[in-house]
DNA sequence: TTGTAGGCGTTATCAA
DNA sequence: TTGATAACGCCTACAA
């Protein structure tokens, strides 16, 4: 009984290690707590005058509604999760400057993941995400001949899922793409016209739709110009830069290709330590034309060709198709494909000698 | 009247829109709702096949404990906002790396926010963030003469911050920097051993902690050698591109320094750009060196002398911190400023012609 | 080892 | 325009 009054007590007390909340402000501001929670809610009805002295004081007691409390009552946590596989790399950090930007206007906070990657740790994570703890989720795939099952238990809970880059085709949701397959075939053509014969294409992984879709450019356009696809020449790299080291450096002088179509601007650069290495010069004795995202591409010993995503306007499509998809309550809208159109600067990596 | 009875009946019922809680699986396990809590963490005494059984029945379900009623419930959120100028920069993208390294082995969550520099954005995330939404707050901040006491307000409500790069003097919290001063003396000799006369500093806020650390370390090294400093070469730049490189074309054509130091590397970028635009020899005419933390810097055009924190292990380090303090359970800890060190490395745009 | 019950802080509904 | 109240889904004393 003396310890039920003195915790009443102390409720009445206030200190600044108490948390203050709707309750107390309600009783400091003798005003109900329905009347606090409207002046934080544009909406409601409720008088000016009460609504700026409510205001006024909050701010004073450095007071705002918490968080987890509305969510939990409204089941809405204007958060997003980005899912990608690598934040070290211009493309992606571009597309999460996009992201931001469109989820900074809506007011909504962004969780960000890295999957480095790795398949496990997608799964890993946006199975985590099943509980309400994000309305949406944008992502950049890692994984492609696999069970995908976890993506459809989003559904079932009503999370949409925008893919943009890197997407899986057996899942039914928005996808933001660019014309990988113009632009692969461009680039190759590019290089068999400024005299390459033998183009190695290198890849991260193959099995994933974009591997696929950029390697069926370079296939296509090699054989438009009567040159044989060679198995040899498709260089399967992984994620480690010292294995790419020796992988590309053991290509280059075993097979000795005169140019190289990257799909992954890292790997481009790891070609460009290897020709460093073994004395190789770029363009002369090897052209080089890459994917990438990369501000200073024309900065680069020599400048390096690339063909270059819009990845901030990606960034702001997702972003924006996610929004869509949240703010049409439930109404099915169409998920298409959206693509981009990726620019291919020509430079001297794979021009001019 | 019937309308409650249908409301009952509904609740009873469950398809596949319904959102699953502990309620309903407390139902249709007969287990009572404490217990299927219980299996979901750790910690309780449950018996082991009781377990299994929920959680087996848990995952066929697709069920997760939601996560805005277990943070409301305990006040643990288990999300922590990382707050950075930009992405788009290799320091910061390995810094979130490594945050992001600990964080995944606590099972925390990150939340991003993009400031800009922009010292307004700063100060209205932080003050969204005052409501539980994080459980702390590693930043790299964007303002210093200003008024702090957004960030003090944080303190009132137990939200620890950790800061990181770039600091607030006058803010009580812990902090991961570099040896910037001693860089930077380093680097400023550097230049003038190779035979610079005339360097130019370029930064880009140098009322920053950083900026101006950065440059006494500049101001310092020129001192010991009996070089005057001059006011003029002091470049203060801005966050726009276009702009950086008039002001620093202007400053090669006009002033015509023969080195430049410069505190951000898109600064140095800029540098680089300009010189191709104006004929400018680097090493010849000038003579660059950065900070920077870019992986590709020895493939520049020179490749790139540059000052290289350790971004990664600052990621890591604050984000320990950060646990250090979250784990404290409010024992006041030291709030100590952790200075790791930076690597100088030379390469041909500060050395031989 | 399991169950009961109250409350975390908010907001929507209804009544006044 | 304002107030009372019942959830939102979970977790933890406490009781059994």
């Amino acid at each position: 009984m003396l310890l039920l009054h003195l915790k009443g007590k102390r409720k009445q007390l206030r200190n600044k290690m108490d948390n203050i909340n709707i309750k107390i402000l309600a009783k400091e501001l003798n005003i109900s707590t329905s009347t606090i929670s409207r002046a934080f809610n544009g909406n409601s009805d409720i008088n000016k005058d009460t609504k700026e002295k409510i205001l006024a004081y909050a701010r004073e007691h450095n007071f705002l509604p918490n968080h987890y409390a509305s969510n939990l009552r409204d089941k809405k946590s204007r958060t997003l999760a980005v899912i990608i596989p690598e934040i070290t790399n211009e493309f992606f950090s571009q597309a999460i400057n996009g992201i931001e930007e469109v989820a900074r206007k809506k007011g909504f906070y962004i969780l960000l993941y890295r999957t480095d990657d790795v398949f496990e740790k997608e799964v890993s994570f946006v199975s985590y995400l099943n509980n309400g703890k994000v309305d949406g989720i944008i992502m950049s795939v890692s994984g492609e001949a696999n069970d995908h099952n976890y993506l459809r238990k989003l559904e079932q809970k009503n999370i949409p899922v925008v893919f943009f880059d890197r997407v899986y085709e057996d899942i039914d949701a928005a996808k933001v793409t660019t014309n990988d397959y113009d632009s692969s075939f461009a680039a190759t053509e590019h290089l068999i016209e400024t005299g390459c014969k033998k183009i190695a294409y290198l890849v991260v992984n193959k099995s994933i739709s974009i591997g696929k879709v950029r390697m069926q450019g370079y296939v296509d356009a090699l054989q438009k110009h009567n040159i044989s696809f060679v198995d040899e020449l498709v260089i399967d790299c992984s994620n480690d830069e010292k294995e790419n080291f020796v992988i590309i450096k053991k290509v280059l002088e075993d097979i000795k290709p005169d140019g190289i179509f990257s799909s992954v601007e890292r790997l481009a650069f790891a070609t460009y330590y290897v020709c460093n290495d073994i004395n190789l010069n770029i363009p002369r004795d090897l052209k080089v034309i890459s994917f990438s995202s990369l501000g200073i591409a024309p900065l680069l010993c020599p400048p390096l060709s690339t063909i270059t995503q819009p990845a901030y306007e990606m960034g702001i499509k997702a972003a924006t198709l996610l929004f869509d998809e949240l703010e049409s309550k439930g109404q099915p809208i169409t998920k298409k494909v959206h693509v981009l159109k990726s620019k291919l600067f020509i430079r001297k990596s794979s021009s001019g000698v």
